[in-house]
DNA sequence: TATCAAACAATAACTTTTATCGTTTACACT
DNA sequence: AGTGTAAACGATAAAAGTTATTGTTTGATA
């Protein structure tokens, strides 16, 4: 039998405090190994040759999970619907891990530089969109 | 009478071929008094209180317009589900504005600059999260 | 090995968004 | 101003995405 493969797993696990189960680790195998911006519905897929009775609700769980953790990251804050823009003003955003709640931030008050037009494989820019990740001051007392 | 003061909208829809009805005319008005990034369950309570009878779809289907047209844009791409982030490198991502395909590009490639770790208002910053907003290869083909 | 909380599958419920369809309205053209 | 037609509307069903519930199974610890 080979020499059990799954140590930096368990240890994750018990970093986290959560269980090591079967279900876990392969949606973690299968996850590691998928490459893009999977959603959930892709990485139950996946994970369903493997494991095929497991629940949809489980990946969603485990993506929790893992994402606050910090054993995978979000593309780009989720949230949950679409949302308009109503600040005229050149701006980015401030978006807090903890609640979500999006603040503006004046581009020149952030002061990123470096626009470039056009991009290694043709892509066309229109616009940089910063979205800065952290904690907002209310998160941050509590 | 006063003289018409909707001039402006008229003059918006003629140039996007879309017809100037009550609905849409009132829903731009209100849009347009509001801040933040309302969803458009926001949006639809509000307009609801001009015209009691307007429907959802109504609201959805303006609020796509009106993005579609530039005349208002939205909060970093929605993409409909969560996606989950697999690539480890420092990384930052090519949105294309049409098919709303994400494609990575290296942090060292983009070549931003200037992160502070404390922003206005107390924001502690984790990390900077770029979306390059564009048209990608394929789409300015077609 | 027995205990108990955690995790699981199944599925219902909920939220967000889109599609359908019959009716109404705006606009171009008399 | 009157009329025809395509666009837009409201109502609502359906689809897509996510979360909650519940009874059962499993993993961690004693």
């Amino acid at each position: 039998m080979m020499v059990n493969e799954s140590k930096p797993f368990r240890e994750l696990c018990r970093e986290n405090g959560i269980a090591v189960t079967h279900q876990r680790q392969v949606l973690y195998e299968t996850m590691k190994t998928m490459h893009g911006h999977p959603s959930p519905e892709e990485v139950y897929a996946k994970v369903k040759k493997k494991v095929p009775a497991i629940s949809l609700a489980t990946v969603y769980k485990n993506i929790h999970l893992f994402v606050e953790s910090g054993v995978f990251r979000e593309v780009s804050m989720h949230h949950g619907s679409v949302r308009v823009e109503m600040n005229r003003e050149p701006h980015h955003h401030m978006v807090c891990s903890k609640c979500r709640k999006i603040a503006d931030i004046g581009e020149k008050e952030l002061g990123l530089v470096a626009k470039r037009d056009r991009l290694p494989g043709g892509f066309l820019v229109e616009r940089y969109a910063v979205d800065v990740i952290g904690v907002c001051a209310s998160c941050q007392k509590a």
